[in-house]
DNA sequence: CTCCCTTTCTTGTGATTCGCAAGTAAGTGT
DNA sequence: ACACTTACTTGCGAATCACAAGAAAGGGAG
């Protein structure tokens, strides 16, 4: 039904320009500045394109001229950097209790944020950003803010901005971007939380991950659920449903015959923040006291016990880290994945959660793709979500088959 | 590592040609007489263009008028079709015990094939190879065979050419193609057998999978393996090792610890051609003579037998397909496919498999990704692996961001 | 049979783009 | 001061597509 990459490979010419432009900004967006014989080596462009592409940039006031390089033994490189001031958007996380709206950057860095408690219905969340987006409109320059990235739990089209069938009740068929769009006049992105954070951290997570050709990023919450990066583009699959890795059966439990879903034996009922609670307190550990906060705090509590020593906490993440460890040697094993990233409460024990992960993993050094396989935890420290919220609106410019940039 | 679409998405005036060619070149593969209006309207390119590269097309031999269309009012369409005689193609599938070498069309058609025994020794292989090329070079037109597609089991960086990790020993590192193209003159390509008769699938496989996002190819065998197709083309990993459903862990072992590869609770062991053989003796089937046929021959017997109502065959397919079911479902929950093909012996009792595997979806109607999946026997009838050799020699022709078809 | 209408196919023009190459700019080193 | 190196700019030719005008080839009405 849906892909990124138009399945129809049509090509115009003056497709070409947009698409050479965007080679340009994410080449920028990494590393940071540039000159524009530099750019042409590495996009492999000749320099009079080079040059056309960053003066109509610079026109535009996307980029700046900064400063010079010093000599290698001939005239100096212009430095050349992404304008962060001009262009911003509104990035909104909603979540079950918790939304946050921020001002942030076209690279993803945040100015500044607020959180709010979710109202009980999407239109009155849907109020909410409204009001938010023109309260933030004035207070920086008029015109800065481009545009809107929405994110949201659950299944979202994110093709059509429409939110399929969110993690709350009422969340079902909720067209938030035609809504939107129409109330705040800037363009508004939607998109899944899991998919939104893994484009995130694989954009700008490091260095050794912009060359990743197939990236997982596992988000241990409430469920478990993965966002794929394949080529640097978002992985949404043929109804914007893949990642599901929390269905995946790893300990077949013939009980549940004919419901695998929900299946006793499905990564999320065994690797979850509730499921790690509750392997702890039948482990013995001490019971926390009733309504001391979410699943999320209690495992951090888990996994602080844990480094401590505790025998029940320590036994508790490593049973988890066995059954997550499989489920992520699955997904490597069906897509040769070269990285994956690891968020959520539980990675406060990443010492010991990696090493049960990695003992899922087969042992000899026969198997490349685990043997080089990056295995880490979120480097945008539970910011990725919002992260990627802010680059939403501007995902155009820097898509590989970019159409949008129009002047 | 390794990625079929280049990571650079930098685009040249002349590369628009290429890929606006290979644009018609699927469609007309795909539905055999199309009139340039009609090419037109499908591509959404103008009929100028497509009068252009039609004429191009023509000039080179690869498409040929083929009378009129019907009028609609107007004046009637010519009808374009490719040309299966003037470009032919050597296709090889090398197997373990059986070599079997064809000559076909470049839409993978087979015009006659003919088996060897494997010989012992890569070289040997090739040599024989090099012999059967140079025998059928004489008995077609001279230099209508225009190259080799070469298929093999294991691990294969067809980019390069090189056989990584064959089945059978000896086979560890063979520059396959830089061999064979020093010998032969002509361009050779190598890919999985695997994944090559997923291209094919989903290639020539049936209408309604042309439109396919994501097709799993699952082939049962001595093991289990997937080729899977993305959008239309292969996807190999960052190690070109994808698609190892059979090492998927779908029931935890916890005495394997620390070693899932082979471990007792992978999708190999419990649902490959060995295992359900296994299964059937265990639960009392009637032992076959020692030594009367492999893996799949028995488990041909076995299906026969479940199809005439024999109860220890019918429980050993149905365990089988729970087993397989379950490693289906994991994969389309982690990449929401929408077509999953089932190839090898055990769909000779496609009834009770094709049951068994779906019992391990969900059962509601709420999951759009299982509701609509497509799940069938292989339409190539075991001809899957050879059809797509004859066809990679053209794969760039038809491929989306199309460098070959320069005069 | 002729004229008009419809649809298909061809061909010329203008716009966009890139690479190449010549030229300019701005440093270092002798 | 001069040669040398590296960075950037600009003009030209080549390739391509969309658009539009025109030619080709059929049907149908009178």
């Amino acid at each position: 039904m849906y892909s990124l990459r138009s399945r129809k490979s049509i090509l115009r010419p003056g497709q070409i320009r947009n698409a050479n432009r965007a080679a340009v900004l994410q080449l920028l967006r990494q590393r940071h500045l540039l000159s524009r014989a530099e750019l042409a080596r590495r996009t492999g462009l000749s320099e009079g394109t080079i040059s056309r592409i960053a003066a109509g940039l610079i026109e535009r006031g996307l980029l700046v001229e900064e400063g010079a390089e010093n000599s290698t033994g001939g005239r100096p490189g212009i430095r050349l950097r992404l304008d962060q001031s001009r262009f911003l958007s509104l990035g909104v996380d909603v979540r079950s209790w918790e939304t946050r709206i921020a001002v942030g950057s076209l690279s993803g860095r945040i100015l500044e944020s607020q959180s709010f408690r979710t109202p009980e219905t999407p239109e009155a969340t849907l109020d909410l950003i409204a009001t938010q987006f023109k309260e933030n409109r004035n207070r920086f320059r008029p015109g800065a803010i481009q545009g809107v990235g929405l994110t949201v739990r659950g299944l979202v089209d994110s093709v059509n901005g429409v939110v399929e069938l969110g993690a709350d009740p009422g969340w079902i068929r909720i067209a938030a971007r035609a809504e939107l769009e129409k109330r705040l006049g800037v363009p508004v992105s939607v998109e899944n939380d899991v998919r939104a954070a893994a484009l995130a951290e694989a954009g700008h997570g490091g260095a050794d991950l912009h060359a990743s050709h197939c990236l997982l990023f596992v988000k241990v919450g409430e469920g478990v659920g993965m966002g794929l990066v394949l080529d640097g583009g978002i992985y949404r699959g043929s109804h914007m449903a893949a990642g599901e890795i929390g269905q995946m059966v790893v300990r077949d439990a013939a009980a549940a015959k004919g419901r695998p879903h929900d299946n006793p034996g499905c990564v999320e009922q065994l690797a979850s923040n509730p499921a790690t609670c509750e392997r702890f307190t039948r482990l013995g550990g001490r019971r926390p006291r009733a309504g001391s906060g979410d699943s999320a705090a209690q495992v951090k509590r888990i996994c602080q016990a844990a480094l401590d020593g505790e025998k029940a906490a320590r036994s508790a993440i490593a049973e988890t880290a066995r059954y997550l460890g499989l489920g992520i040697a699955n997904a490597v094993w069906l897509l040769d994945a070269d990285v994956v990233v690891v968020d959520g409460a539980i990675t406060e024990a990443w010492q010991l959660l990696s090493a049960g992960i990695r003992e899922q993993f087969p042992a000899g050094e026969e198997f490349p793709n685990f043997r080089r396989l990056i295995l880490r935890q979120s480097s945008l420290a539970g910011e990725a979500t919002m992260s990627a919220a802010l680059g939403l609106p501007f995902a155009a410019l820097f898509a590989e088959g970019a159409s949008g940039a129009h002047s």
